[in-house]
DNA sequence: AAAGCGGGGCG
DNA sequence: CGCCCAGCTTT
């Protein structure tokens, strides 16, 4: 029986594409915590969890977070009627706070407009806090299996090579046209009538058909594991044969180097104070302004962007209008930290304080501290205070790998 | 339309 | 050391 025609080859292509990627993700997609089905879909709470904290976001970063959160919020209700300092605690140091903020508006909108139930369509995903195109297609495609399309940097990336299209991720235009491709590409994997039928009598062939949360995953996972900015692994890569990058040897030149803006250097005058207590000790710690870098998050008192070099302690707690007495004066500890936007250098006084008048200021055990909302820029200032100085407290990744698990 | 927002891993 | 990452909101 002849196999009718199509109009042009562009379907086939495409849904040869779709095919493999949904047979690849299938064989080869990563166990990670959000992805754990309960009666065969995924729980939308921990999806939204998860997507809120992918954003911008590696997925190595989030691995350590995921669990611990849940394990705090472990549900929707839970989060929507938690303070939000402990929510900003479950994230310290996941960074770009503000989306902690959101995650729990979000989390209240759903119970307050949704009847605590994670909608399933873009429109009214896209209406709630911190949930934009890409996170509104990410939860109605993956969670609810709709045929809505995706592009984040992976996918932009993965459709780019896919047909040598040139340009850079942070040109509009490449934007738009991934979006475009990604539509046209997710709508060939919404199940007809007739293939849903032809499934149910050849159950064998179900898990072949394409769906769109297999393809929308699969393009993103293809872009982490395979399709990868530098050094990608064509070799083993499913759709190889349909990339257009591969075959005219463009796979380095495509996609183009996004400009980036130099990193401001600023130095940060910070005065670590502490005192003794019978069984610990203390640490000054105040609360930075609800927007901005760190926003709402607590740190030791410190100025910021100083100009002039400080040279005493004294003339710092003059400077922070802290009234204190330093059992003695020390020289100026440095400590420098990189954000994405700029280099930070810490001139850190380490203060033991007779005497403190704390103003808005507050005294918090360093036992204590785990549970605070803090930078992990601030965190590795604090492991400067006495009691840190022969025990780090604050483990690397570099440790954990390379440390035996006692 | 453009800027602002963390943090770390990797080549 | 530069580049990049499961983006979104604000100005």
């Amino acid at each position: 029986m002849p196999k009718p025609s199509a109009p042009n080859p562009a379907p086939d292509r495409d849904r040869a594409i779709t095919l493999a990627l949904t047979r690849w993700f299938h064989a080869s997609a990563r166990d990670l915590p959000w992805r754990h089905e309960l009666r065969g879909q995924r729980d939308p709470y921990r999806s939204l969890v998860s997507e809120f904290m992918l954003q911008q976001t590696q997925v190595s970063r989030v691995l350590e977070k995921f669990e611990p959160f849940l394990t705090r919020f472990p549900t929707l209700t839970a989060l929507a009627e938690a303070p939000e300092s402990e929510v900003l605690a479950a994230w310290s140091g996941l960074g770009y706070y503000r989306r902690a903020r959101l995650l729990h508006a979000c989390a209240q909108a759903i119970v307050r407009d949704f009847h605590a139930a994670v909608p399933r369509d873009v429109p009214s995903l896209q209406q709630l806090p911190g949930i934009g195109r890409y996170t509104a297609g990410a939860i109605a495609s993956i969670v609810f299996d709709q045929p809505e399309p995706i592009v984040d940097g992976n996918v932009c990336r993965v459709l780019q090579r896919l047909d040598a299209k040139p340009g850079s991720a942070s040109q509009k235009d490449v934007i738009a046209w991934a979006w475009q491709r990604a539509e046209s590409l997710v709508k060939l994997c919404s199940v007809s009538p007739s293939q849903r039928e032809g499934a149910s009598r050849h159950p064998e062939k179900a898990s072949d058909a394409a769906t769109p949360a297999a393809f929308n995953e699969g393009l993103m996972e293809l872009g982490a594991l395979v399709c990868t900015p530098a050094a990608p692994k064509c070799h083993t890569c499913p759709l190889r044969d349909h990339c257009a990058a591969h075959a005219q040897a463009l796979v380095d030149d495509i996609p183009a180097p996004k400009p980036r803006a130099a990193r401001a250097r600023v130095h940060h005058d910070v005065a670590l104070l502490w005192r003794r207590t019978a069984s610990d000790i203390e640490v000054l710690l105040e609360q930075r302004p609800a927007s901005g870098l760190w926003a709402s998050l607590w740190q030791p008192p410190a100025i910021e962007n100083a100009k002039k070099l400080r040279r005493t302690a004294s003339s710092l707690l003059e400077a922070l209008a802290i009234d204190a007495v330093p059992v003695q004066e020390t020289k100026p500890r440095s400590s420098a930290f990189q954000t994405t936007h700029r280099e930070i250098r810490f001139r850190v006084w380490i203060i033991e304080a007779a005497k403190v008048n704390p103003a808005a200021r507050r005294w918090f055990p360093a036992t204590s501290l785990s549970a605070l909302a803090i930078s992990n820029a601030h965190r590795a200032l604090l492991e400067l205070l006495p009691a840190n100085s022969s025990k780090p407290s604050v483990q690397t990744r570099r440790d954990r790998a390379t440390s035996s698990s006692a």
